[in-house]
RNA sequence: GCCCCGGUAGCUCAGCUGGAUAGAGCAACGGACUUCUAAUCCGUAGGUCACAGGUUCGAAUCCUGUCCGGGGUACCA
């Protein structure tokens, strides 16, 4: 509808002679004024010297020249804007297309098929996925839905390392627990993983093996057994928060095929790359970046930002038009550097889309909750999800912008009341699911031949009008990958569909109204069901 | 010090590629269940959009500076 109101403008400023310059085109705050307003004449004004009241109205004449019918009023207001009215016939037969067009309704194919790859979570088996990583996953989930009903060929990876210097700790975390349970005393180191769920791995390993390997700290046992345990625990939890992922990619790999090797080379073969204390450094500051970076320490173990390069590169060669990565704030430094490198190796960064989500601050009881996975006290996101379900989980985790900061209060999520904005939706859902069931009980089904001009109702046109924005939202989060606006466009239009459900009957003895508002309420089923579904909340019909 | 995010109603936050009278939920107060689900709806009250400049016909939105809060600034990831 946009588009169209764009375009006719666009032709009659070509018919007039007027130059094109952007100009916007949207549904107007205050309704009264029309469905559709442009600020065209204002923005031409300067161009024109002329009043931008004068060119609202030349423009208008114009346009009206070339109406099918599809306005029903063009009027000029002050200061300049052109505001619009659409003829209601168009709504209909929109509407009717909701209902068509169903399970699809909203989805457009503007990505065309490219493929689309969306890392995130990527935690190292090291413990039990936090609350913060929660906030990613369905960041990161709802991201890659978002690019699927753009029409993207999404491809959702895990990537992770289970060596190094993190996991070697792991497993001598495991292995002084082990020791406490063989009856040792010992003090446990306080740069180790202090969390019960060492003890828990140990206590595994203790039963299976006794006091085997008491001598033996470097006993992959502690180490293996530990990932292994950590990594089905961390799919568990993927699963409960009904994720689902593509693919799982091994650091390991980079090192196997000579691809970090390889970004070495490279970056000497460019002369950006020096030894310096035994390090290898990554001249940053020649290629515009504030400090150089090590590359590989001088144990020989390389930092995280050269398998992180090699990584890019590799999905980069792997031939994705679109590369996301999702990562919390504390990455935010780190990522310049392997777009800089990239960049300085020629390969083409602008494929790649970072998004950097804020911390999540729990409050517990009024009181701050510190997360740590090196120390004891966190809510671990497994408990989140067995304390307030998927849906409020997932719900509260994109409610809000990716860059501010998540105060997610317990408390109020654990509340099962009407505190719980995603009950909101799934109420309007379940709703008029149960209108819909009652209707069909008698007999009432919503029918496209159907005549629709009788819905003629303030609040009926505004909920039409809502509904066909949908698309519009879907589209529009693609360029933001913002899942937030999904979620505030379902709230305001469950509200308005809670607002006509209490002051208007579906089911009525006027059979003709009945007939039309059955359409008109199938359609927000759909909307609701696809915006629900999208953001992988579940469509309950009862509550 | 430097870099990144944020500062909008009592609280949590929308709105931010500039548009017409700044919105929602919660909390407060007052109403609506013999009715298709009251997990809902209606009403009242609540604002120097942190502050100061600037750009513009027009600024919560863009620019600069200041203040406050969070994060980063490792040969940890």
């Amino acid at each position: 509808m946009i588009e169209k109101v764009s375009s006719f403008i666009t032709e009659s400023l070509t018919r007039l002679g007027y130059k094109i310059t952007p100009f916007s085109v949207q549904s107007p705050n205050r309704p009264e004024l029309g469905d559709i307003a442009s600020n065209v004449a204002l923005t031409l004004a300067k161009e024109l010297k002329m009043s931008p009241m004068v060119i609202a109205e030349t423009i208008i004449a114009d346009i009206q020249d070339t109406d099918e019918n599809f306005f029903s009023e063009i009027h000029a207001a002050n200061p300049g804007f052109i505001n619009f009215r659409i003829n209601p016939d168009y709504y209909y037969s929109q509407l009717k297309s909701i209902f068509t067009e169903s399970d699809s309704w909203g989805k457009n194919d503007s990505g065309n098929g490219k493929r689309a790859l969306v890392e995130f979570v990527s935690a190292n088996p090291t413990g039990p996925l936090t609350v913060g990583h929660g906030r990613g996953a369905v960041l990161g989930d709802c991201v890659s839905s978002i690019l699927d009903w753009n029409g993207f060929d999404v491809q959702r990876e895990y990537y992770f390392n289970n060596a190094g210097r993190q996991m070697k700790m792991l497993g001598l975390s495991v292995y002084n627990r082990y020791l406490q349970i063989c009856g040792q005393e010992i003090d446990f180191p306080e740069d180790y993983y202090q969390g019960d769920y060492i003890k828990d791995i140990a206590a595994t390993i203790s039963e299976e093996i006794g006091s085997a390997n008491i001598e033996h700290p470097e006993a992959s046992v502690f180490r293996d057994s530990a990932e292994k345990l950590i990594f089905d625990d961390i799919k568990k939890t993927l699963k409960d928060i009904h994720l689902v992922f593509d693919s799982f990619f091994n650091e390991k790999e980079l090192y196997d095929n000579g691809s970090i090797q390889k970004i070495l080379d490279d970056l000497k073969a460019l002369d950006l790359i020096y030894s310096k204390d035994n390090a290898t450094w990554f001249k940053g500051t020649t290629v515009g970046r504030e400090a150089d970076k090590v590359l590989v320490k001088s144990t020989g173990e390389p930092t995280y930002r050269l398998p992180d390069m090699a990584y890019h590169r590799e999905k980069i060669e792997r031939g994705y038009d679109k590369i996301v990565d999702v990562f919390g704030a504390d990455h935010a430094d780190a990522y310049p550097d392997v777009l800089a490198v990239l960049d300085a190796l020629d390969n083409d960064t602008t494929k790649i889309e970072v998004l950097i989500h804020q911390f999540v601050t729990i409050y517990q009881d009024g009181e701050q909750v510190k997360m740590s996975t090196r120390k004891a006290n966190f809510i671990s996101l497994d408990q989140l999800i067995e304390d307030v379900g998927a849906d409020v989980v997932r719900y509260f985790f994109i409610m809000r912008g990716m860059n501010t900061h998540l105060n997610f209060d317990l408390n109020l999520a654990r509340d099962h009341s009407d505190m719980n904005p995603v009950f909101y939706l799934q109420y309007a859902h379940a709703r008029v699911c149960s209108i819909m069931a009652r209707a069909k009980a008698i007999e009432i089904e919503p029918d496209l031949e159907t005549s629709l001009d009788i819905l003629t109702k303030d609040i009926e046109l505004r909920l039409i009008r809502k509904l066909l924005d949908f698309p519009v939202i879907v589209r529009k989060s693609a360029i933001s990958l913002e899942p937030q606006s999904i979620a505030t466009y379902l709230q305001e239009t469950a509200s308005i569909f809670h607002k006509f459900y209490a002051h208007e009957r579906v089911i009525s003895d006027d059979a003709e109204l009945t007939a039309a508002r059955m359409v008109l309420i199938a359609a927000f089923r759909i909307v609701i069901f696809n915006g629900l579904t999208l953001l992988g909340l579940s469509a309950p019909e009862k509550m």
